[in-house]
This record gives C-alpha cells, structure tokens and sequence, in this order.
DNA sequence: TGTCTAGAAATTGTCGACAATCCACTTCGG
DNA sequence: CCGAAGTGGATTGTCGACAATTTCTAGACA
C-alpha cells in the first residue's frame, strides 16, 4: 500500500509552511528533530501506546529520512526509556513493569518535594501566574472534555514547578521521570485519567503561594500517592495504536 | 606512532583472559561494552579530564572496533552528560558550568534524602555490613594514599545506598549524577578530594543504623554541602590528559 | 484439520565509502 | 617581523549497500 514515499509531512523540498525559512542547512537534520518530537509528543498525549512498534523504514518513509537518523532517534528514546530495543526485533514503545511503574514515581515524589520545597520561599508572583495560567487552561480542557489536552497539561504543571526552580538538572530528570508517567497512566490507569489532579494542583499552588513548604510537601506527596493508588497494577494492557493515524499532527 | 592496530587491549580472536567464555557471538559487541566501560571508568576514577577529546579513529584503533559503534558509544555518553558533542569538532569529556555544578549536588540531595529517609527504617544487617564494607575499604585505600582508589569507592558509597533501596529508577538517575559528581570535583575540586567524607559516611551510617530519619538526612545534606563548599568554582581548569595513558587498564 | 518444515519476504544490524567541515601549516603581503 | 589569506591533511557527518536474523507464507504429511 505505501507506494508514495511522503504520505504525510510533505516532501522536502518544496513547501515548507513552518517558521524560521531564513537558515536552510538540510532538510535531514530538521526532519531528526520532527521525528523525536512527534514520537515524543505522541508519548506524552498517549497517542502512541505501550508496546506499539516503531518499525525503522516505516518512519523513513513517513518523515522523508533516511535510516541512520531514524536508528539515531530511536536509540536516544530507548536511553530515556520511551521506547525498549529488543534486538533483532526492532523498537517498541516502552511497557514499565509494575515495580518500575511505582519506583518511577517514588522518584518524582523525591525530586518534586525538593521542588515545591524550595519554592515554597522563593515563588515569584508572575511564575504563580504561569502556574495559575496553566491550572486555568486545564480547567478548560477538562470542561469541554478535552481529556488528551487536559492530561498534557496536568504534566506540564509539575514541569513548569521545576522550571521555576531554575535547576536545569532536576528540570531534565523531572521532565523524563513525567514522560514514563504517560507511559505507566496509559498502560496501568482505568478509563478515567486520575479528574482528582484538577482540584489538588489548586490547592498545591495555594500552599505555594503561601510559603508553607511542609504544607506543600504534604500536598505533593499525597497527589502522586493518589495516583499510584488509581493504577490497577497487574493489567496486561495489550493496546496498540496504528502509526500512521498516531503521528499525524 | 601508532603503526600498530592493536596497541592496548589485546588482538580480537587469540587470547580471552576475561570470564564468560561459552558464548563466543562475535568481538564487535564485546569490544562495544569494553569501550564505554574504559571511558565511563576512566572518568570515575579521573584519569580522562574534563575537556580530553576522544577522537573517533584513535578510539576505533584502541579497541578494535568500527567507527559506527564507537560513534554509538560515545552518542550515548553525550546523552548521560558524561560528554560534549560540539558539531563537526568531535566528542570531549564534559566540562560543567559552575552552575551545573550547582544543579547537580542539588539534585543528589533531593534524591538522596529520600534514600537515607527510607533506608532509616529499612536497613538490613546485610546491608549495613555492605555499607561498613565499603567504608572500611575506603579508609584502606585513604591511609595508604590510594586516592583514585578512595574516591572511587567514595562514590560508591552513595550508589550502594541507593541500590540498597531496591528502587532501580533512583539507582539510575543518582547513578549519573555521581559520574556528573567526579567530573565536578576533577574540575573544580581542589589538589586535596574532599578527605572530609571519609568520617561523614561513617556517621551517617550509624545514624542509618540508629534508624533516625530525620539525622540521617541531616547528615546527608551537610556532607553535601561541605563538597560544595570546597569547590572552588569559577576556576578555569584547563587539564587533560593523554588517551592511551587514561584507557588502559 | 492441525502442525511441522522449508522457502521467501521483510526487517534489523553492520560496515566501508564518500562528502563536508575544520585545523594547522605555509606562504604572501604589509 | 607580524598578520592574513590559501592550501593540504585530518576529522567528522551522512548515506547506501550488504549480511544476519526474524517473520510470514506455502505446502506436505500425519
């Protein structure tokens, strides 16, 4: 059936309706980073499901690269656990176990109480706006029933927390830890995406905003014991998405 | 010099003095995992200085193997941060930024208090005896005025209490942080590598064995702090050394 | 009808060759 | 004598081709 080469992101040459036309070094390197970021993105919005497999001339042939840069893309996911590397037999988007699924998130409760510690003192009132920001686009998400949009906010509210911090390396750590959260709520999580982080996020912020870092801590640590205890560990999710209708924009 | 293909580490197929031997796959994989091991070694134990450059050819020479794998390697080297890939220059140990240097001590605190915190109630006898394994092995290789041997083991330390937890993801993620953690003191340590932490360790282990939460994270944090205070950041060190004389064993 | 086997097709793993870029040395002009 | 431009060599970046392995398919036999 793929006869065409470049069914979906357009052929290289020829159109390029996205920003930044003045530097044109390759189309090879721009088509990398396209291709990470929309494994990635698919991750996180849970288009891309646990155990879905990401055959190698599949996306050469879908983002107009060759294989090396696809073999380079994937090896970068599998270091950050995105995706496992079974040899031979190619690459799937990671599956964590159970006990990995609850170690993932004992370590975010161990970096994130550090977060919410440390801002606790330090909250700038325009960095709570950006938090209030996001709460409220949540919000909105959640009414019109937007629940991929909703829970991509929900991870981008503890991301935004530890940008605020300013510590680029918690920041990394954080933003790998919140991605395999994705992957273990997709895999592991009931039909209804933890609704409860709505109301809890708000009240973390209010403790934030008050400079009460053992109320924050508490906040915190209760969220993600909340969540860990929606997960029905000991599923066997089998879900897999097509890839062509996943990576599409 | 180097007419010699093979100057180091011993031609593929005749001699094999290393374990596992009934498995023979094929020498290029092995030589892989050799060659990541040597530098990731080399730069715990500071023999590879921040800012060596690792060229592709000398490496493929040194082990024996393709450049494609050496280029594999040293990829996911950039990507634990243990190297810097600057663009059509080549692979160099990392050199962190004060601020860098910062983040990370900060992030090992947040992560390694939840590690002391949960090891104060959880510690076995077999773990403990591991522990004072370790420290005793440390103040060896400190009277006899091993360094390389004491820093090492120093590391260790900290890696094994995390292991003793049983949570493999904080294992990974402090895991980096401590090769981070050489790079730092080789770059901005002082001639004399923190012989504070010998004593430190020792204390913090028996506050782990007195199981006192609260002491053994105090503890914790001040050895951490004292680490950071004896840097002396803002130096510009310029060291490096030679490859051949740092990857050998 | 079910299962095992053998061949074929597809997919992944590996390598060497070529192109692009940078570094160092030489050479020329001031 | 010093600085700048040019040139040769070395190093890195990229790609396509070939080899190895797995998976699918067809067919024979119990």
């Amino acid at each position: 059936m793929p006869s065409s080469p470049f069914p979906l992101p357009a052929s290289p040459s020829p159109s390029r309706p996205d920003r930044a036309p003045d530097r044109t070094p390759d189309s090879g390197e721009e088509a990398e980073l396209q291709l990470y970021e929309a494994i990635y993105q698919a991750i996180v919005e849970r288009r891309l499901l646990p155990g879905a497999k990401l055959p190698e001339q599949q996306l050469c042939d879908l983002f107009g690269t060759s294989r090396s840069r696809v073999r380079q893309v994937l090896a970068r996911l599998a270091q950050e656990r995105y995706v496992e590397h079974k040899p031979n037999r190619g690459a799937f988007v990671a599956r964590p176990s159970p006990q990995e699924a609850r170690d993932v998130f004992t370590a975010r409760g161990a970096l994130e109480r550090w977060v919410v510690s440390h801002l606790a003192g330090t909250l700038s009132s325009s960095g709570a706006a950006r938090l209030q920001a996001n709460l409220r686009r949540e919000a909105e998400a959640q009414r019109r029933g937007d629940h991929r949009e909703a829970t991509r906010l929900s991870g981008e509210f503890h991301l935004l927390m530890a940008e605020l911090t300013g510590n680029r390396v918690v920041c990394e750590l954080l933003g790998g830890l919140v991605v395999r959260s994705s992957l273990i709520i997709a895999l592991y999580g009931g039909p209804v995406l933890h609704a409860c982080g709505e109301d809890e996020h708000q009240r973390l912020l209010v403790a934030l905003q008050g400079g009460d870092a053992a109320q924050a801590e508490a906040q915190l640590s209760e969220h993600l014991a909340h969540i860990v205890a929606s997960l029905d560990l000991g599923a066997r999710g089998e879900r897999h998405a097509d890839l062509r209708q996943a990576l599409q924009r």
